[in-house]
DNA sequence: AACCTTTTATGAAAGGTTTCACACGAGCGA
DNA sequence: TCGCTCGTGTGAAACCTTTCATAAAAGGTT
C-alpha cells in the first residue's frame, strides 16, 4: 500500500505538482475553481502532505525536543518535570507545535539528539559543560538550556541561591544551630566543584552560616536520593548515628517531606521539636502534613519562558538572553510562625498575603 | 551558518557519498581503513545524518505519537496521564524510538495529526468513530486504539465493565439500597448510546443493580466534572437537593475523593456513614484519607502493552490484536470489611494477599 | 490588431540521505 | 592465460515537497 503523493494529485486533477502545492499553501496565486477541484482530488484520495519531504526542503518541521537526561519513565513519574512539561505545552499548544521528549538511547543521549528531528532544544538540568550538548552548537541547532550553567547563551534560571539563603537564614534567625542538611547525590557529571542547581543551593545555605557566624560541618551535610525513601533513611540514618539536628534544611521537597516522616516516626514533634524547610514547592508540598514551608519556585513558568525564548530564537533570531526568575520562601506548617524574636537584619523583612500564607521575598543576590 | 552534509564528508575523505553512507550503516561493506577515514572527517566536520532526509528516504523516522484529545497542558496535569505516558516511554526508551505527544493544533486535531513526523499512533480516549481519526487507516499509518471501541483493528481496553460490576456488587452485597452513582460528563462526541470507558462502567454498575433486583434511579447517576472540586460539589448537591446515600460509586477516583471531602464536612464518616468506591486507582488513591476503596486498572501496562503492539505491527506488520486487561477491585478504608453477610452468589469470590490489602479480581464478562 | 500587463500555471532544481546495480581490480583455480 | 569470484567503491535514482524563474493565457488599451 504506497502512500499516496502529490503526484497522484496533481495527476487526477489534471496539474502539475506546483499547482497542488500551491493550492495548499497559497491559495491566493490560484484561481478559485482550480484550487477546489485540487483540494477535491486530495480528500478524495486522502493525501496529506509527507512532513519528512516538507522538513527537508524546507528546514523546518515544527517540532521542539525536550531534552533530559534521564530515562523518560523516570521524567513522567517525577512531578517537578510533569509541571515543566506542562509549561512548555502550553506554549508550544497554542503556536501548534510539536513536543517530543529526548531521552537517552539505549544510554546515549548523543545518539538520541542526532537521531531527534526537532528544529531545536529545550534542555533541561544539563548544559554546554557536558559533552553530548557541546556538538549542538557547533551544527547551530538553537537551544536554551533550563537549570543548567546561568552563563550560558540562552538559559532560563531561577534564584537558587537567593531562595536558599532565605531558608537557611529564617531558621538561624529562629535560633537553630544544629541543622541537618539533605542534598541529593551529584550526578557524575558535576564531580567539580558545586556546579548545577544542587551546588547553588548549598551555596545559598552556606552563605547565610557565614553570616550568621555559625559554623556548618560537613557531617551536617548529607547526600541522599530524591525520593520519599532517601529522605526518611537519610534522617533516619542521620539520628541513629547521634546527630540531633534541630532543623533540616532541604535541597528537594520529595526529601523534606522524607525527613518529615521519619522523624515523626522517632517521636518528633513537627515544628515544635524540628522544623523543617524545603524546596520547589511541588503540588505535595502543600498537601503533606503538616504541610511544608518552601522555597517556591516558578515550575511551569521556567517551562513557557523557555520556549518562548526558543522559539524566538527560531522564528528571528532573536536574541540570546539569560533570564533568572525569583524565588520565594513560603511559610506553611512545618516551621513556627515567630513574632517574638528580634528580625532586624537577614531576609526576613515584610511578608505578604498569598494563598492565605505568609510569602517572603527571596533576597536578590 | 550551512549545515554541514554528507557531501562535505565525502568531500574530506575524498570518498563518495556512498561511502560515507556505508560507514555509518554497514561499516563491514568498505575497508577498515576507509571507514575511519571518514569517521574522522565526520567527526571533525561534526556531521550528523539530516533526520528528515533519512526519514524521507526510508519511511521512517522512529518516533511515535501519543495522541491526546487535549491540551498537552491538562494531560502533563493529570496523573492518569503521567502513569500512561510511563508505561509507554520505557518501552520506547528501550528501542531508542522517541515520542512524541500529540495534541489539538489551536483546536485542531486533524491538522495535528496531519503533520506530525511519526511512523504510528497510540491513541488514547479516541477511536475510529471519530472523524479525526478514520483518515488514518485509509492513508495506511498504523495506529493503536486504547480506551477507544474494543471492537476495532489495533485496541488495548480494560475490563472496565467487570471492574464496575464488582464494585457496584460488593455495595450491594453489602445492603446498600440508596447508592449514588457518580459519573462525569459525555465528551461530546459520544452522544450516541453509551460508547467508551464512561458507558462501559455504567453498564456494569446497572448490571449488578439489575442481578440484585435494585432498582437504579436515574436521579441517582449525576454527572459532574473530573476534578476534586468536580466530586465534592456533586456529592454537596446531591445532599441539598434531599438525596441520603449510604454509598457512592464514582467512575473516577478523583471524583470519589472530592465526594469524600464533601461528605467529611457534612460530618459523614466514612465508611460507617458512608461507604465510596472510585476506579482507576491513581496514586493519589492509596494515599487519600481514607484510603479509597477503588477498581485497579493497569494503567502503565496498558501503555506498555499497547506500545509493543504498535511496534510490532510496524516492523513486522505483524496481526491486529484486540487486548483487553483485567481489572481488579483493591479493598482500602472506604468500604467495610465485612465478613458477617452472606457472600453465596456475587462476585466476592476468594480475596487474595495483595500489597497487604485483600483484592478480588474482577468478574470476567 | 498589436502590444502591454496581470493572472494563472508549470518545469525543474534543491533539500540530504540510502541503496540498487554496476564497475574496477585483485586474487585464485584450472 | 582465461575466466570467476570476491572485496571495495561509485553513479544515479528514488524518496516527496516547495519555490524560483518562466511560460502561457487572459484581459485591457490604444
Amino acid at each position: 500500500m504506497r502512500r499516496v503523493t502529490i503526484y497522484d494529485v496533481a495527476g487526477k486533477a489534471g496539474v502539475s505538482t506546483a499547482a497542488v502545492s500551491h493550492a495548499f499553501n497559497d491559495p491566493e496565486r490560484l484561481r478559485a475553481t482550480t484550487v477546489s477541484r485540487i483540494l477535491d482530488a486530495a480528500r478524495e484520495l486522502g493525501y496529506a502532505p509527507n512532513p519528512h519531504a516538507r522538513a527537508l526542503h524546507s528546514q523546518r518541521v515544527g517540532v521542539l525536543g525536550v531534552l533530559f537526561p534521564q530515562p523518560i519513565a523516570t521524567v513522567f513519574a517525577n512531578p517537578f518535570f510533569a509541571s515543566f512539561l506542562e509549561g512548555i505545552g502550553s506554549v508550544t499548544d497554542e503556536r501548534g507545535i510539536g513536543l517530543l521528549t529526548v531521552t537517552p538511547h539505549g544510554g546515549s543521549l548523543e545518539r538520541a539528539i542526532a537521531a531527534a528531528p526537532v528544529d531545536g532544544f529545550v534542555i533541561i538540568g544539563l548544559d554546554e559543560r557536558h559533552a553530548e550538548v557541546a556538538p549542538l552548537r557547533k551544527r547551530g541547532v538553537p537551544f536554551v538550556v533550563v537549570d543548567g550553567d546561568p552563563e550560558t547563551a540562552s538559559s532560563v534560571n531561577v534564584d537558587d541561591e537567593g531562595g536558599a539563603n532565605a531558608a537557611a537564614d529564617l531558621l538561624l534567625e529562629h535560633g537553630h544551630r544544629e541543622i541537618l542538611v539533605l542534598t541529593f547525590h551529584a550526578p557524575p557529571e558535576e564531580l567539580d566543584k558545586d556546579l548545577g542547581v544542587r551546588g547553588r543551593r548549598l551555596r545559598g545555605y552556606r552563605r547565610a552560616f557565614v553570616d550568621h557566624g555559625v559554623a556548618l560541618d560537613d557531617d551536617a551535610v548529607v547526600r541522599t536520593f530524591v525520593t520519599l525513601a532517601g529522605g526518611d533513611t537519610a534522617f533516619a540514618k542521620a539520628w541513629a548515628d547521634g546527630a540531633r539536628p534541630t532543623a533540616v534544611l532541604a535541597v528537594s521537597d520529595i526529601i523534606a517531606i522524607g525527613a518529615m516522616r521519619a522523624a515523626k516516626r522517632l517521636g518528633l514533634r513537627i515544628p515544635e521539636d524540628l522544623e523543617v524547610i524545603g524546596f520547589d514547592d511541588i503540588p505535595l508540598a502543600s498537601a503533606s502534613d503538616p504541610a511544608l514551608t518552601t522555597v517556591h519556585q516558578p515550575i511551569a513558568e521556567k517551562g513557557r519562558v523557555a520556549t518562548r525564548l526558543l522559539i524566538r530564537e527560531l522564528d528571528e533570531g532573536g536574541p540570546r538572553e539569560r533570564i533568572v526568575l525569583p524565588t520565594e520562601l513560603l511559610l506553611r506548617e512545618s516551621t513556627r510562625t515567630q513574632n517574638s524574636k528580634s528580625r532586624g537584619q537577614g531576609v526576613a523583612k515584610g511578608g505578604t498575603e498569598r494563598e492565605g500564607k505568609r510569602t517572603l521575598k527571596a533576597a536578590a543576590r
